[in-house]
DNA sequence: TATTAATTTAACAGCGTTGTTAAACATACC
DNA sequence: GGTATGTTTAACAACGCTGTTAAATTAATA
């Protein structure tokens, strides 16, 4: 078998697994997706999963790194936003974040479920994952205050407002059984709460930081 | 045996496994409490809890009504609110369910678990609870759309509003795992962190309803 | 004392899950 | 044709979970 030939057939059920696998840990979580159900939809018999993964675990470590990757790549561009304007930042950001999830919508929920079921297995990501917010919030703390000094911006505690975007946007999709039950599992209506969801989040955002009473 | 002296320790040790049922239930959701772990909690064996709940089900039934109750109970003040203030009533509504969710700290968690692994263990509950919440929101809807009507507070979908209102207190006790990895385990700090929460929720719907730009 | 209820002990069946392996087969390449 | 790699099949061991039961034990009561 050519190197060429053997690799891409090779990567072809590597990647239908992975695929599967994918599917599966974000559906169900990482206990509920079994190797037997994985191996079932990616079409071989669970002894490939040990042929090329060895574990489960290391099959979810994969699939872990894989969106968390595309979760940084996602959000990169606020990075080398301009901090002078705070609120297009703050937008920016919230909207990047808010369309990562809604494109990877069982995301939050997977974390989630292994974040309470299996904590051991994020230890490497959360790592990143804070090093990574670490620094996001780091780079825009001053400016906020400054801006809250000067008194164009409310006053509040820069945690506080890190918290409430991320887990506003967080609980949307946490809450996204929830919502399609609702719902009645209607695509259409579902992208429209979800679209207004994320122009609720804005406006509130909005508000609490340059409304006046 | 008396009847009276066998009830009492029939209920001892009944109760010794229901309390030590919901406590696993809470912490570890369904799948992870284990009849055995439970039975070793309540200091009897797992044969006992056959005796007296035939089935893990029926023990987390008994479990979830209890605290289905204790809910409806502490929001029940909401219902016989004076509907002419209508901040007050918002105000006192998300303050109790703030305050029920923060007296039972897992039961956020607990429900979140269900509905994503068993949601069939959820049918009794959902019924009820959507029920009960939609007389809430359908008593208070009219009201507050008078008030959007005629300038005094700003416009939004109520529904919107009811949504944005439970999840905010929602979300801040879904988050508890990594609340107290954030702060270290230390209950002072996250006692301050939930108190300050609370305080935010309501900053933020109050802009969010009377603020201007 | 005889009876009844509560409880423990110790075992078992049945199921699902993960990890593992041996043997056979298929395919491409040299 | 011989070799290496990928793949399937068909088992198996080990474990943990739930549900169940039979037998023995304890304690209260009538």
């Amino acid at each position: 078998m050519a190197k060429n030939e053997s690799n891409s057939i090779h990567r072809n059920t590597e990647q239908n697994i992975m695929a599967a696998a994918e599917e599966l840990f974000l559906e169900k979580g990482y206990r509920a997706a079994t190797t037997v159900k994985i191996a079932e939809k990616a079409g071989v018999t669970h002894a490939m999963l040990h042929y090329y993964f060895r574990t489960k675990e290391q099959m979810f470590i994969k699939v872990l790194d894989k969106n968390q990757q595309e979760l940084f790549a996602s959000i990169r561009p606020v990075m080398s936003m301009n901090t002078e304007n705070v609120w297009e930042t703050i937008k920016g950001g919230v909207s990047l974040f808010f369309d990562f999830l809604n494109t990877h919508r069982r995301y939050a929920s997977m974390i989630y479920d292994v974040q309470s079921q299996n904590p051991e297995l994020l230890n490497r990501y959360r790592k990143n994952t804070l090093e990574t917010l670490g620094r996001l919030v780091a780079s825009h703390k001053e400016m906020m205050e400054r801006e809250m000094e000067s008194g164009r911006m409310n006053k509040l505690d820069v945690f506080q407002l890190f918290y409430g975007m991320m887990s506003m946007c967080f609980v949307t999709f946490l809450s996204f059984h929830a919502i399609e039950d609702f719902f009645g599992h209607d695509p259409g209506r579902i992208d429209e709460f979800i679209g207004n969801r994320k122009e609720e989040i804005l406006k509130t955002l909005y508000l609490r930081l340059y409304g006046k009473t």
